[in-house]
DNA sequence: CGGACGATTGAGTATACTCAAATGTTGTGG
DNA sequence: CCACAACATTTGAGTATACTCAATCGTCCG
């Protein structure tokens, strides 16, 4: 989103090339981060926003009390970072090992005002972004554990890289996925042994899935929204785009 | 959000009037909707976007099994409708008899690559929406009934025409608060009850609050939040947080 | 091999849910 | 203006889902 807004890979105009193309000195600023390493924390003035790069990012909440939330995930193409008040409202921190090109906010909001591609693209991403929250909202908001997770590793599995394998590699820890999904984490745990229990998938490593069986897990995932929002499934046609 | 966003009334250069002075036939595109009314539902294309005059409106999302999930409301002077892609992915009905501008998504995208300001504004606003998402997000993901309610009480009365009032009419029945706060009917009304009874509020009217006591209500609603990120209560001194 | 951390499993419980009934409110027609 | 119907809201009783606390198991590295 704006917040923090994910351009899809394989996304029309391609945001990312458009700003490699507009900005200057667009490659030297991309930087590495260690596993958990922090980008910008909650407060930090927004005088920057980022191009996932390579790796997975998260962007994160925390209050007072120790609880947590997990917003979105990034990966590379993912733009994040935007955000319309001075300072940022979520933190954003490695997951993994992964880089991200570091573009001011100046020189963007400059270019935007001078071509109206980049500008459309931007502002489609931050509406894209929204559309994506109000999946994610729905999600935590009206279901299930189950149909919480079998629409989390639906969502990972349909913005890998390999579009369609059935077997995804989790890069975040279930905590985050906890958080993701607004659950705890032993209740993700139980989950993730009951859709084994069931035969819907395997576990080969506790951070890789192997799908056993897409359209159970995409019904599940689907149940509690209307079928043209899950562009899940294999078949997805691809109309618009890929949300989520 | 560009979803539906909110350009809060007493904004900085303020959506609306730029809306109003840059578009043609601004005047003549305002429609009045009955109680339940529905301005355009989930599907419809997406040529025009609206602007609230009068009344209130919700935007919804169904789902096949009957779960429903409303995720703004909208006041005079918010902006909703404007979205990425071609299609209305919620559904937007008048809460009460309300009247909205339609104005022409065609003419604002063109107008917009001719006055920075407004496209400025307009960025902003989707921005801002995305922020409130996520506190809408964050709340419904990790806070209890009580804390979900309280922060909708005192989110509605930091919005209403009369700032800092701590009598709140709330034109929406409780089934809509249900839906946005993610709980059923029954809950929300055994948590105003609850309110009550100790003393939070009263009730003179099913559909009008008394706020008696908003720090205690604000601390509630802060629970689970960051000092920063509450602009509802006034300068509430704000100790740590009433364990209650 | 052992330590540290992540993940799973178990037992018991709390919060918010469902189903059901009673009560309150609003609007309409006699 | 009152009576009644239709609908909104509250209250009650029982239950289910996901939570908490606690222990065990597994895996990755040193």
């Amino acid at each position: 989103m704006a917040y923090a807004f994910n351009a899809f890979a394989g996304d029309k105009p391609g945001v990312g090339e458009l700003l490699r193309a507009g900005l200057p000195h667009f490659d030297a600023g991309v930087v590495s981060f260690a596993a958990g390493q922090e980008v910008v924390g909650e407060g930090d003035p927004t005088e920057n926003f980022f191009l996932v790069v390579r790796g997975l990012f998260r962007a994160v909440k925390f209050t007072r009390d120790g609880r947590r939330q997990v917003f979105a995930f990034y990966m590379p193409g993912d733009i994040c970072g935007l955000e319309p008040d001075a300072t940022h409202k979520l933190s954003i921190e490695a997951v993994d090992r992964a880089g991200m090109a570091i573009l001011s906010r100046q020189a963007c909001r400059a270019r935007m005002d001078h071509d109206p591609r980049l500008n459309a693209a931007l502002f489609e991403g931050a509406t894209r972004a929204l559309t994506l929250s109000i999946d994610h909202m729905l999600m935590i908001g009206r279901s299930s554990a189950e149909e919480r997770l079998a629409w989390f590793l639906m969502m990972i599995r349909s913005r890998s890289a390999s579009f369609g394998a059935n077997v995804v590699e989790l890069a975040m820890q279930r905590q985050d996925i906890a958080d993701y999904l607004g659950l705890t984490i032993e209740t993700v745990s139980r989950t993730f042994t009951q859709f084994k229990e069931r035969g819907l998938i395997t576990l080969p490593r506790k951070r890789r899935v192997e799908i056993l069986r897409p359209d159970a897990l995409g019904r599940l995932a689907a149940a509690d929204r209307d079928a043209q929002s899950i562009p899940f499934a294999e078949a997805a046609p691809r109309l618009e785009v890929a949300a989520a």
